[in-house]
DNA sequence: TCTGGGGTCCTATGCCTT
DNA sequence: TCTGAAGGCATAGGACCC
């Protein structure tokens, strides 16, 4: 049996267990840059919030029905979830964090265990130990627990946020409900091109011939069928390396000139190379990429992207802005107005396992510069120590106008309980 | 004026080597 | 030495996830 557990609403549970007064009231998250809505609550999404709604369209409606506001704040979601998955390890060793707020649980041996009770209580615990609401799915394949979780999100009266197919009849009656669009696996593309063949449930995409869904959709939708016919095709992972890192960003208007664009990137380049550090990896590619506004499109539209092949593993912050301007400087037109740029570095290897070449390597001074750059910025904050082609003047600010505090990983943010005398707190 | 960011996997294509 | 088939690899783009 898999189990996908799912914490309910997340960043809006997680704003909530430290400001008790959100409890039953709308509230949403927005991305960075406080650019659109990225998490509603049940009660923002009754109110017709939808997902990735634009921030400026509906600032109106936010403050009409009293929606309350929050700047995404990943460093108090980062720490609830860890929390999460901590505590859920206690309940199966077979455990794969699948996202932020995702979990999905193997229970091989479980036989003579009442599940329904004892996905109850893990439910309790997580609950009581967090303050994060969860739903668990239970069916013999991740497709159909996630299929599972969804019921029990949807009829929570019914099922205590706990529910589990036990059955084929269970099964069938559950994907005759599921629309097709609300199928995992199940993209905008996909769902256009089932429907337009008279595909409206999962059952009915379940029922499909083989060959038709392997040529409409690859082997990734045949997975999905024979995942939904309750034949397991997909197990549980083990945390793998991560084959890229990206760092990316929209800008706060539309920019034109190179130096800008270039100091940009080059800041991005650097971010990069802090990620592969951080985590003992070299890279040897790397991929700069340049896009206009594509919500402008009065305006002349262009984007472009170039690799390029650094020659030696490398995660010197001095090489990467060498090579991300190298190959931006390929791909800048200065004929547009652009609005959005990022650095991908690629072909990851551990540190430690860099192969020697023959005519370029990193220059090994690079290293000592980079530990001792890291150990400056860890002790007085990202971007103490800046690189030249970095505008020194200039301080990169995150629109974040409505960010809660971080009440888990940072002291000066503690809660503080008054205890009746004023001076006791 | 203002629409996020970070990932994965699969396929088609073209080129090169065997 | 030439030729065609088959396989490997890089790259681009599309689909999906959260």
């Amino acid at each position: 049996m898999f189990g996908l557990v799912d914490c309910n609403n997340f960043y809006a549970s997680c704003e909530r267990v430290f400001n008790p007064n959100l409890r039953d009231k709308p509230v949403v998250i927005l991305s960075n840059n406080d650019g659109c809505v990225i998490a509603r609550s049940n009660e923002a999404k009754a109110l017709g919030i939808p997902m990735g709604a634009p921030t400026y369209k509906f600032e109106k409606i936010f403050k009409q029905h009293n929606i309350q506001v929050f700047s995404s704040n990943y460093a108090l979601y980062g720490d609830m979830s860890s929390r999460v998955m901590n505590i859920l390890s206690n309940f199966t060793p077979d455990v794969e964090i699948y996202s932020i707020d995702e979990s999905f649980l193997e229970f091989s041996g479980f036989g003579n265990y009442n599940m329904q009770a004892y996905c109850e209580k893990i439910k309790y615990v997580v609950e009581k130990g967090t303050g994060i609401p969860i739903s668990i799915g239970l069916a013999p394949t991740k497709a159909l627990s996630k299929v599972a979780n969804r019921i029990a999100k949807k009829f929570p009266e019914q099922t205590k946020g706990v529910f589990i197919m036990k059955d084929d009849a269970a099964r069938i009656k559950a994907l005759k409900w599921l629309k097709i669009e609300d199928v995992w696996g199940i993209g905008r593309q996909h769902a256009l091109r089932l429907k337009k063949h008279n595909i409206h449930t999962a059952y009915a995409f379940s029922e499909l011939p083989d060959e038709w869904v392997r040529k409409q959709m690859s082997v990734v939708g045949l997975r999905l069928k024979n995942e939904l016919q309750g034949r397991r095709t997909l197990e549980l992972e083990t945390p793998a390396h991560k084959k890229a890192i990206a760092t990316t960003r929209s800008f706060d208007k539309q920019y034109k000139e190179f130096d800008y664009i270039q100091e940009r990137v080059s800041s991005f380049a650097i971010k990069s190379a802090e990620k592969l550090r951080r985590q003992g990896s070299c890279c040897q590619m790397i991929y700069v990429f340049l896009k206009t506004n594509k919500f402008r499109q009065d305006l002349p539209q262009y984007q472009n992207s170039i690799v390029v092949q650094t020659g030696y593993p490398t995660n010197s912050s001095i090489d990467l802005i060498k090579f991300a301007v190298e190959g931006l400087k390929k791909i800048y037109h200065p004929d547009y107005y652009y609005k959005k740029a990022g650095v991908i570095v690629m072909g990851l290897v551990p540190e430690d396992q860099r192969q020697l070449a023959f005519f370029t390597a990193e220059n090994p001074k690079h290293k000592q510069l980079m530990q001792k750059i890291d150990r400056l910025n860890g002790a007085y904050g990202t971007g103490a120590v800046r690189f030249g082609s970095q505008d020194l003047g200039k301080v990169w600010k995150m629109r974040r106008e409505h960010l809660s505090q971080a009440y888990t990983t940072n002291l000066g943010s503690i809660i503080e309980v008054n205890v009746g005398d004023e001076n006791k707190s």
